[in-house]
DNA sequence: CTAACTAAACTGACCAGTCAGTTCAAATAG
DNA sequence: CTATTTGAACTGACTGGTCAGTTTAGTTAG
């Protein structure tokens, strides 16, 4: 019997189990990027982790909840860098006037939004490179229809459209802008395109440069915006 | 014992064999769409279609084959649509000053190449609406890297992007244009946008608007060109 | 001592592809 | 006009193999 219920308590556990839950993401991420989810079998993910295939059950329960975990994972890691791009450093909300030479540094860096963008978006694309078979993933089962992970996408997708959504509407703070655009669209769009300019770059165009790309997908937000007199403020 | 090889000669077929094909079309494309290529059986497309598992085999040959040819005959819809936003109207040759009334309100829609290149936005969106399960293979297979359809998506790829290139070119030819940003990249963006804003509406966002997501997606357009005083020449 | 993990065998469902046989519309023969 | 033949189109039971998930008895590491 299973100790344990599968996929319980995630902070404080042992470092075995860190460890090999960490190879068997690792293992996933690689094999159901290039093969999708239906076309690798535990047994081949258990072998690439390096680990028996009980230990797979033993952890998570199910194909399907590794699958999840594996999700959620990757979301953590690219919210984590969309964040890291300067002026998304989180509330900090420190005594006044007591900010450190690193955190001035970024609010400089963070001062005109558009450029914050650039950088979220460099930070997408780098992400893309890194982990190219999340995106694969994400992309093949984001938009199936009665998914098994619809819920956990449904989720997922907000996080994530919410950081650029405020990096957006920093910029239409900044910057006069298209209003009759509709917010939701924009952002999607640009999620969208740096999902597929970094996949294509990828598979099939791999001598475009990161900031070819960069510049491509910020012709959006310089479309959006209406002059460029610089910010305003 | 099969007469004549699978999936033969295309034209001057039988009727009753274009119908069946179409129907295992229709059945597959609906089918795949929601559940992936890999999560389809062969018998629930026979079924879904009214026809016996041995007619997909003597029609296609394999599983992988139907899905090739669905894939085929998807794009040239899609390229259809594409192509009848106006200006598209592909090279019409006839003697000259002889144009119907069609065609001169083609070409006078088309005088402006940014309005052309939003008709053609329009139409990419309908074609989501229409088929959102070829929409969906398509982001589902489109990126797998030793895929057994790799050869089949290369070419269709790069179909699609070529009609979208020459529209770009239009632009470019018409206004003054952003020239650092590359070409490939910039249709890439456009390409990819297209699908995902299409397909989140489907999935997510039913609310939104056809126009809308046009808007969103041509803020690429609004940002690559450089000014906007109206088409030169 | 116990949670985490191993190794290997096993079950039961599922599925791609096969093939011997059937149907029927059109061609040909009488 | 009727009978016969032909073969493309189609059928569906069957085969061989695969795979998620289970179980069990034992091992390792913290």
């Amino acid at each position: 019997m299973t100790a344990e219920p599968a996929g319980a308590v995630k902070t404080l556990r042992p470092a075995r189990t860190t460890a090999t839950r960490q190879k068997l993401f690792d293992a996933s991420m690689e094999l159901i990027g290039e093969r999708g989810a239906a076309g690798v079998t535990v047994d081949e993910i258990a072998a690439a982790a390096g680990v028996s295939k009980g230990t797979v059950y033993y952890n998570f329960g199910s194909k399907s909840e590794l699958i999840a975990q594996l999700l959620r994972h990757g979301v953590d890691i690219l919210k984590a860098r969309l964040q890291e791009a300067p002026g998304q450093k989180a509330p900090i909300q420190v005594g006044s006037g007591q900010e450190s030479a690193a955190q001035r540094a970024a609010t400089a860096a963070s001062a005109d939004p558009l450029l914050e963008m650039e950088a979220m978006i460099g930070q997408a694309l780098d992400f893309m490179s890194e982990y190219p078979s999340f995106a694969r993933l994400w992309v093949s089962e984001n938009w199936r229809t009665p998914s098994e992970w619809q819920g956990t996408f449904a989720v997922l997708r907000g996080e994530l459209l919410e950081v650029i959504g405020q990096a957006v509407e920093r910029v239409a703070q900044a910057y006069p802008v298209d209003s009759t655009v509709s917010r939701g669209s924009l952002e999607t769009a640009i999620f969208g395109a740096c999902f597929v300019v970094g996949l294509d770059r990828q598979t099939y165009h791999p001598e475009r440069t990161r900031d070819q790309s960069v510049a491509a997908i910020m012709a959006i937000m310089r479309g959006y915006v209406l002059q460029r007199p610089g910010p305003r403020g």
